[in-house]
DNA sequence: GGCAGGTTACTCGGATAGCGATTGTCCGAGTTGATCTGG
DNA sequence: CCAGATCAACTCGGACAATCGCTATCCGAGTAACCTGCC
């Protein structure tokens, strides 16, 4: 099992998007820019977190992707259900009532222990993800990073901006 | 993301072989026709187990698989493991050392805040499997099932057990 | 100088190929137990 | 009747295809700004 890739990308763009003024749009173009990411691909995600109604878009000049709430009301764990889709990561196939031994279906009242469990699991997995909301990411993000990066960031922003 | 099929396999497996009486062990061939699942592929995921040293195996005729140390020294974790590998399921691939704002790599000191909240995640599911043994599994399997169905496997061991 | 219409450039969105991992299958290596033969 | 060798059946283990989802790319639809010409 492998976490999709694009659930980094989603989550640093959204963090970029985090930093845009209030009322302004970041294209996918200048997010892939940022990042040196295929352009065509990272915008494939976007739309996901757009379907999701996490980021408005807006076409035309001066358009592109901007965050539909405060950084606050987002969770990591929204971004992360927009790009995987809020299936169980472990499905259930039921083959407790396959084979010899098996019965009815009428007799599993139920979901079996192993089902359970992991479900149980990726509870945990949810809560944690639920707790971190955008803004802590980008506050820690802040905090990581280096004056001169930053500062290197803003001038990049600056310039993106116009 | 998807969590591998073979999991719940070798999870309902293993509880079977909680059940095969000390010294005896139950062949792929058997395990597969208990839950009718196909038998080649069943056995390629029950060689992952025996890597991984939580059953031993034995060859030739009254052979098979066998659990290599009591079920409640083996937790659900070490099957997940077992099949899934350990590489964790979020791979931090620095993007943010990428693009225009990008700097030296000797600037990054720690891991960005996005992969330790990933990390922080998936360590919350290991956790919940770690706290749960293979002998709760059987417990819990045992609670839900009804007696005519323990009834019939047990006739079924009846009949594969010699 | 102001306004309206057309044009242009820019952006998103869905439809379309390529590739790797999971899924599925097979045959050979090795071992045990039974059988057969000779004493 | 017993012991030893042979044989045959059974089981695991690794090597070999097929399918599905993730990765990657493109072009068309729509929009806003700008430019030009007219009033």
């Amino acid at each position: 099992m492998k976490i999709n890739e694009g659930i980094e990308w989603a989550i640093h763009c959204c963090t970029i998007l985090a930093s845009v003024p209030e009322g302004m749009a970041l294209p996918a173009r200048r997010l892939a820019e940022f990042f040196d990411l295929p352009e065509h691909y990272l915008a494939k995600h976007l739309q996901s977190l757009s379907q999701a109604d996490l980021v408005t878009s807006t076409k035309g000049p001066g358009g592109g992707y901007a965050l539909s709430r405060p950084a606050a009301q987002i969770t990591v764990l929204d971004i992360v259900q927009a790009i995987d889709g809020s299936a169980p990561h472990f499905q259930c196939t039921e083959i407790r009532r396959r084979g010899p031994s098996g019965m009815p279906d009428s007799c599993y009242k139920k979901p079996c222990g192993i089902a359970r469990t992991m479900w149980h699991a990726e509870k945990a997995w949810r809560d944690v993800l639920f707790t971190v909301s955008l803004e802590d990411v980008q506050n820690m993000g802040l905090e990581e990073t280096s004056p001169q990066q930053i500062e290197k960031s803003i001038e990049w922003f600056g310039n993106v901006l116009k």
